[in-house]
This record gives C-alpha cells, sequence and structure tokens, in this order.
DNA sequence: AACCACGTTCGAAGCGCTTCGATTTGCGGA
DNA sequence: TCCGCAAATCGAAGCGCTTCGAACGTGGTT
C-alpha cells in the first residue's frame, strides 16, 4: 500500500506538506504542490479514510436513511438516492445506506460511531419518531419532508401549497372556469397537516383569487369510489372542464371513468395530475412531479453547510414544476 | 467522546481487553466480559470506525455500485439495493453507495482509500469495461449479471435458461401443446450471449423435450412490431394456446393486440411473462421474476465468504420461481 | 549590517483502535 | 512445598493521517 510518507519521500518533502496539498489546510507553493501532485499521480497513492477519519474527525461521508413503508414510489426513492449520491460526490463525500427499519439505533450507531458526519432522511412523517433523535444527535442532519414542527431542525420539501396553485394558474390560463379537485383517501385529509392538505389549499385558494368555480372532494382506492366521486364531480361543477387529480393510484380509474361518463380528455375535461413523472408520461397527461433530483440535491447543498458550521434554514420549500403534456391520451 | 480507554478504566479493565471483548478476537472470561459490557452499555460507547478500519486494515464496508443505464427498472434495482443493504447488516457491514457514472475511476478510490472492503456491482454487462479493474482491484467483488466470461470473478444472476424452461414445463403441465414465444427486440439477440438467449434457448429445448409445438418471434418496442408478431404468432401455431412474453415494454400491448384477434386472455389464450412482479401483479398475469431480494442476499454472502477468505465459485445461478395468478384478466 | 515579518516547510504529537509478545494468575502434579 | 502450564489479562507499538508550533529562508526595512 502507498502511504503519505511513500509520497513524501518520493516528492522530497515532509509528509505533513503532501497532506497540505491534499487538503488545502495550509497554503503550499505551486511549485511543490505540482511536485507533490505528480507523485501522487505516479505512485497511485490514495489516502487512506480511516486514517484520515480518525484524524480530521471527519469521515467524508454522510448517511442517508431510506425509507421501507410500504406504498412508496421506488422509481421516486430510487431517483432521489442517485441524486443524493451526485450531488455528495461534488462534494467529495461519500454516501452510506441505512434503512429506516434501522430506526433510531441505526441513526445512533452511526453519528456515534463517526461512520458519517451527518445524515439525509427521507420520508419524514408529520411526527416521526426519529425526530428527536435527530435533534440531538450532535450531527447535522437534513429531512426530505415537511414534519409538524421543525424548529431546530432543517427540511426541505417541494411547496405542495404551491404545486396546487400551480396547477389552477395553468388551467386558468389555458381558459378553464370551472375545475374539479380528486384527491387523496380521505384518512389522509383527517390527519390534520401534511401534504395533501397542503396541495389542497393552494388549489382552494387559487381558485378563490382567479374567481374559478371548484369543487374538491377525496377518493378512495376502489374503482366504485372513484367512479361515484367523478359522478359527482360532473353533478356539481356541470360546466367542469378540468380536473386536477391528486391521487396517483387511480389515476387510469380517473380517465376510465371520465370517459365512460362519456367525456374525452383532453377535449372536454383536461387533466393535470400531481405524480411521479413517468406515470404522467405513460398516460400523457400535464402534470406537477415531486423533483427528486432538485430535492436530493438541496438537501446535500444544505448538509454540506451545515457540516462546515454555517446556519442552515429550518425549512426550504421548492418551487413546483408543471409539465404540459399534449400528446395523444392513453388508458393504459 | 467516549472512547475504549473511557470504557476500560470503568470496567477496571485495560483497554485490549474490551477490544476482545468487542471483536471476540481472543477469549475473556465471563466475568469480566459482562463487566465490560455493562460500562459499555452504560457509557453508551461506540467504536469509532475509522480508528478500526486503520488498526484493523477492516472498515466493515462494501461498495455497492448501482446502474444509471436508461431502460433499468428502478423499482428492481430499488429491491436489490435494500435486499443488499440488509444482508449487509446481518453481518455487521455497512453499504456504501457507488454510481456506475464513477466508473473504474470511481472503483479505485473506493478500493485503494481503504474505504470498503469489497464490492458489489450490479447489472453488469457482457463484456464490462470494468471486468478488467475488478478482476485486479485487488478487493473481493460479486457481480449482479452473467459476464461472458467468468473465469476470475464471482457472479449471481437468475438461471435464465431454467426460467424459459420453467414457463413451458408451466404450460405444458396445465396441457397446453401449442406454445409461442414473444421475446425481445431482435437487436437483444443480436448481441450473441447474454440473458435473452439463455431464456430462448431454455423455452425452446423443453419444448423440445416436451414435444410441444413452438415458435420464437422478436418484437420491436412499437405497438405495429407487436401487432405483427401476435399475428404471425396466430398463423403459424394456427392451435397455439399459450404464450410466452419476455419482453416487459411490450407486454400491454401484446394483451391488447390477442384480445384484438379475438383471444380472451386466459380462455382462449394463456399468458406468462417474464418480468417485474409487479407489473405481472399488475396485468393479473403468471410470471416468472427476477428474485431480486435473493439475489442481493446471495451477492452480500459470497462476498462476505471471499472477505473471510474463502473461495467462490465463479458464477451461482439462482433457480426461477413463477407464481400463479388466476384473477380476472386487466389491460393496464 | 542587523533585524523583522512573512510565506513555506518541517517534525512530532496524537487521533482511537487492534494486535502481539509479555506478564500475571490459578491450578494440578511431582 | 515448589514447579510448570494454560488461561486470562496487560502494555506498548503501531495503523496512516492531520495539525500545531517551530524552524527556515527570503525580501524589505531601519
Amino acid at each position: 500500500m502507498v502511504t503519505i510518507v511513500d509520497v513524501a519521500r518520493h516528492a522530497g518533502v515532509a509528509p505533513s506538506t503532501v497532506s497540505y496539498v491534499l487538503t488545502g489546510n495550509r497554503p503550499v507553493s505551486a511549485d511543490t504542490r505540482v511536485r507533490v501532485r505528480e507523485s501522487i499521480q505516479l505512485l497511485g497513492y490514495h489516502p487512506h479514510a480511516g486514517a484520515r477519519a480518525l484524524a480530521s474527525s471527519r469521515s467524508n461521508v454522510i448517511g442517508l436513511v431510506l425509507p421501507l413503508r410500504e406504498g412508496v414510489q421506488l422509481p421516486v426513492v430510487m431517483r432521489f438516492v442517485t441524486s443524493v449520491v451526485t450531488a455528495a460526490r461534488q462534494h467529495d463525500m461519500d454516501v452510506l445506506l441505512v434503512t429506516a427499519d434501522q430506526g433510531a439505533a441505526g441513526l445512533r450507531r452511526l453519528a456515534n460511531g463517526a461512520r458519517v458526519d451527518g445524515c439525509v432522511v427521507m420520508d419524514v412523517g408529520l411526527d416521526d419518531e426519529r425526530l428527536p433523535v435527530l435533534r440531538e444527535l450532535g450531527r447535522p442532519a437534513v429531512l426530505l419532508g415537511h414534519p409538524a414542527a421543525v424548529k431546530g431542525l432543517t427540511c426541505v420539501d417541494l411547496d405542495f401549497e404551491a404545486a396546487g396553485a400551480r396547477c389552477v394558474d395553468h388551467l386558468a390560463e389555458l381558459g378553464h372556469r370551472s375545475i374539479g379537485f380528486l384527491g387523496a383517501p380521505s384518512v389522509v385529509y383527517a390527519r390534520n397537516t401534511g401534504f395533501a392538505q397542503r396541495t389542497l389549499a393552494g388549489f382552494s385558494s387559487a381558485a378563490m383569487r382567479r374567481g374559478v368555480a371548484s369543487t374538491a372532494l377525496p377518493a378512495e382506492p376502489r374503482y366504485d369510489s372513484v367512479h361515484a366521486v367523478v359522478g359527482t364531480l360532473l353533478r356539481e361543477l356541470p360546466r367542469m372542464t378540468a380536473l386536477v387529480v391528486h391521487n396517483e393510484a387511480v389515476l387510469g380509474w380517473v380517465l376510465e371513468c371520465l370517459r365512460a361518463e362519456g367525456r374525452r380528455v383532453p377535449d372536454d375535461v383536461a387533466v393535470v395530475a400531481i405524480c411521479p413523472d413517468e406515470l404522467a408520461e405513460r398516460l400523457r397527461l400535464t402534470s406537477v412531479q415531486l423533483p427528486a433530483e432538485a430535492l436530493g440535491r438541496r438537501a446535500v447543498e444544505l448538509l454540506v453547510t451545515k457540516l462546515n458550521g454555517q446556519q442552515a434554514p429550518p425549512l426550504t420549500l421548492l418551487p413546483p414544476n408543471l409539465s404540459v403534456r399534449t400528446g395523444p391520451q392513453r388508458l393504459s
């Protein structure tokens, strides 16, 4: 194994000088810097990560806590993961995976063992049991999600309220004056805060602001429920020409039901979905997606900020992105 | 921070004794072992991972190289990832993520920097450019995939040949005597070896062995191609009562086309797919899936074997698993 | 000519752990 | 009673790196 001493000898300098070239912790004259770099290259030197971590008490590894709940969209998670890894590499850090089932104990093990410098925690619930642990873990953490109380934390999420509003704005600008909203199952709204409520709130207030007629209803993940809800919407908003759907599980059925009611999509009813991009892509629907790449990148950036001892805002909301799709509609 | 010295003092022993309790590298009397364990618990001691890695030249971390090609099934990848993480934890190891775009350089960095003890590489192509690197990396690696030459490597994959045969066996046992095979795009077969060929080979020889009439055709990922291929199959095998589909991208269209030709599925034509489970689940099709969990687990086990200095077979093929689904058929 | 200040570089002391030879202890046998 | 042996434990030497104070040279200043 090539060590820093080998490099130092080869370049004719002290080991500490090599270290300074590598870390940039002290100025090194351009001359020796070049010489050291050449020796490193030549000998194929790679610093020993463990030794580095021990001496500097920085591992340059961040922990990424994966969700393992049922019902999470695996492709979306995967997109998060890759964006976090990519962003981390740009800060010269690596990513260690932790599954959520390891829970608080797993977090403690990583943090206290100095295995990671900080954590990114995905899919944080409103009153996540890991929140207290994270607060007094002694290591910075960034949460992907929007818990009820963000004080003392650093959270990143999509601005769901803006997302709801964005759909209305888009449709209103196309001339729609009567817009329905088909949302998540009612139990989701019963839990008092959360992305579902925020989306709905954004939708409603945007409709109000624009003077657009609107009705919002929850839909259960069963065909008959969707059928009933679509029927009710069409009755309550007889001139409904657009529908915002925030319930990816039943999106296909919504389209089927509209067609069954004799409405062509998008000619009679324009449908805008809030769902993963690939689903919208497959169904050829205009949509607002969860910007996984941007969220992951931002999370890493915030974590790096905190690792450098700087302050980070407790909550960062990313603006929604609406993708217009006008291709021929598909049912499956 | 609590160190091993603190624990030693608290338990009234030497640091080395604490180390022996922790690693089990030397016998410790039951008496002191208990006392040390209690001190560890009490003080909330977690060994410093870097110090450990430095002293023992073992990081207890394995690198997992993710594929980032277009067209890989993200949910399947995700399933691999979680199974690898879970299996690794059972061996008291953690998992570090590397994206394939970091390529050979990334592998070298991890391996030479002693950041990982070994690697699991996903989605290895037939003549993967990383193969030579892996062979002389100086650290054990296990590949998920089936490259052309496995000599000097350790590879794990589904036994695709058995998978093809399994479909025929299943259908033949149900009494089908005339079975079609709709495969991947022709370019996939043009590349000389690979899972597509192996599946087809297994299908063909099983059909031969069972005296079942069969025809196999490739299908391009376009509706018209699928339409044409289904038509041809029905013409060539007029008594075709079953179809094996090894082309998940066009599975939906296959069903549509069969229906368009007036064949009910599964009453007139039984369809067995080789595809991710969730797709088959959605379409309610009997299928053979890629056993991601089992593959991931096996990969980790093989890697641990090699890390312990033992030999591992160059190629491990896992038997296919056929899930029978008999629910009402769906098109989307 | 002596001195100071600054930009560079050096040397040595650890970081927290494992490991290996050395030391201690307790025990049975001579 | 003493010796020898094995089991249990200790102590010290590193693992490869960072970091800090000190030393070194150079150039400009008095």
